[in-house]
DNA sequence: GAAACATATCGACGTTCATCGATATCTGCA
DNA sequence: TGCAGATATCGATGAACGTCGATATGTTTC
């Protein structure tokens, strides 16, 4: 299990931030700063229903299994995706206060 | 000198993106993705004048002065400061159209 | 020109990270 | 019970990154 990550309401252009609300965004940031996972979550946010299977998310990304794995894990504990998991399959679905959140602290 | 990274006006939300935007957004991320750059963006996003000397940066950062100056070298690679120096001083402005484009990318 | 100063670059070091093959875990089904 | 399939975890490897001391570059002042 990895260490969850706490949202903020902090925002970058509204005032000097101390360290420890940076650490916060930057957290936040850092799970946008891979492009595996960046499509990921475009690819699960262009689902028609809203959710997507795991299963149907290896093959377009171009990466192994594990790695895919890897990476919607910390998409999950980064709060910006949510896990559901019916039968064998894993159920992946986007968590828009959190994409907000990140959104909102790149306004003044 | 460092590469460039070019702006994109890709969103994250309105659809599958390909490698090569997912590529670009994440270099965006990628330089919000840390906490000394988050602060540094902020307190010159604070700054009275809309400017800050990188002198002035140092302190309140509590780094040493080249990790502040690799910091804001990124943030000028990544296009969302500009450096102007003057004298024998460095002058550092956010650039509200790059941020913009970043938050932009988390809008539906 | 020399000294003082602000800033950038260099080189090194330890840490974090993306990736993958192998494997474990769990579920559905015959 | 046993097999097949989906997913998560493990362990390893190579690359990228944050940090800093030392140093180079460029500027102001005397």
């Amino acid at each position: 299990m990895r260490t969850k990550t706490q949202r903020s309401c902090s925002s970058v252009l509204a005032g000097a931030l101390a360290e420890h609300d940076a650490e916060q965004l930057a957290q936040g940031f850092r799970a946008l700063a891979d492009p595996a996972r960046i499509r990921l979550l475009s690819i699960i946010a262009a689902a028609p229903t809203g959710e997507a299977c795991a299963c149907d998310l290896v093959e377009p990304l171009g990466r192994a299994q594990p790695t895919v794995s890897h990476h919607l894990s910390l998409l999950v504990d980064a709060g910006l995706l949510t896990r559901s998991k019916r039968g064998r399959w894993a159920w992946y679905r986007l968590v828009p206060e959190r994409v907000d959140a990140l959104r909102n602290a790149l306004s003044r």
